[in-house]
DNA sequence: TTGCCCCCAAATCTCGGGATTATGGAAAAA
DNA sequence: TTTTTCCATAATCCCGAGATTTGGGGGCAA
């Protein structure tokens, strides 16, 4: 069977909330669910613990990441030095055709939490959501001109994600995003580097600012 | 066998220069340095390429990442990017035992590139050189209080090494080295944020700048 | 009751083999 | 001579099973 699609497939998971933190990930348990051996789990499993999305203790097993306020913080603020460097860098070499990308980019998330505003959160639209939220970020660096920056940064939005799998079930966040997200992009349009970088880290800052209190766990 | 040791010993090994850029790294021939199955050679070297220190294709194998200058120069400004804003904010938290590690760490280095100036360039020598030289930047950001950065920067830093593994053989470059440590340890104890900066760039950008020309080939 | 040690069930780790796929050279056609 | 096709060789990839280690429950002594 293909292993690149699993490995993709099994970190979606990973981030997708379906499992506790803390939970075991035992590879005999997983194996089932693509009619794959228990070896070739275990390659994928700890090919994600290379990106910390899995713990890993040797003869001990695998597990999801507990929680942790501190490393919550601590990668918000990593995602802002990433996600304000990187937007900087995109205005600075100012490629038309990024703008047209974020224009587009943005113009979808913001169509998709309008839906949420009105209807009801189904799990489909918090999928569809969080696709386009990620879409949304990797465009706003992707002008920057540098992989390695990228791809650090995908890399730490995933652990980010994972950190935040318990999130608001009534998405009353929405109304502040979207107002946010436009910000950002009028910012960018504007070739403004430093207010870009300044909402950058107003709009990710807001994930630490909210009490862990108000959120509510999401499983599927 | 123990596994984690084993996946040390085999990232150094990508990054020392044994292999040469774009070699295949083929599991079956690797297995007997370590009297290991090729099945757990491979699971090494599928986390390596996890990391970005080996190239891996389905089907096609394991090899060596080829040399780039872009890659070298995207790197370096990852570097610099990293390396600033930890220093920065190893400064600002102003932990007394941190600037007594740093003085230690750039101490140690110091002498062992003072020895490089007088003797001649050994393989031991280079060894010891390249653990103290990274001991130093590593310790550089080590105050900053973000175990992600200080996650990320030693990977980019492996990277960047691997790519410079093609080092130049006559160390002519020494003397600038000391200055520009000294220089960016007297900025830390000045806790002049803006100086340490730009001390960095400056200290980093050397490997861009230096034509590759000048490097020569170094192998174990 | 408490603490320690031993033993067993369960899980992890490693291995060699077999199925699948890429590679490279030779032969045939243009 | 150059290009294309084909096939033998070699490597990768995946699997099931055996060896090794961990964790926990029961027994014995204090």
């Amino acid at each position: 069977m293909e292993a690149e699609g699993l490995f993709e497939r099994m970190r979606d998971r990973t981030v997708s909330g379906e499992f506790a933190p803390g939970q075991r990930l035992r590879a005999e348990t997983l194996r089932a669910d693509y009619d794959v051996s228990a070896t070739t789990m275990r390659e994928i499993l700890l090919r994600l613990s290379t990106l910390g999305l899995v713990d890993f203790q040797e003869q001990r097993g695998f597990r999801l990441p507990e929680q942790s306020a501190e490393l919550r913080r601590d990668l918000t603020l990593f995602r802002i030095l990433l996600e304000a460097e990187g937007a900087s860098l995109s205005i600075r070499r100012g490629s038309v055709e990024w703008e047209a990308r974020l224009t587009a980019a943005h113009h979808a998330l913001g169509h998709i939490e309008s839906c949420v505003l009105v209807g009801k959160p189904s799990p489909d639209l918090l999928a569809l959501w969080v696709r386009a939220e990620l879409d949304f970020h990797r465009t706003l660096i992707d002008g920057c001109g540098s992989d390695v920056l990228k791809q650090a940064h995908l890399a730490v939005y995933y652990r980010f994600r994972q950190q935040l799998i318990t999130t608001d079930s009534g998405f009353h966040w929405v109304p502040k995003n979207i107002e946010q997200h436009r910000g950002i992009v009028d910012a960018a349009l504007d070739k403004d580097e430093e207010l870009v970088r300044e909402r950058i880290r107003e709009h990710l800052m807001r994930n630490m600012t909210d009490p862990v209190e108000n959120y509510m766990k999401v499983r599927a």
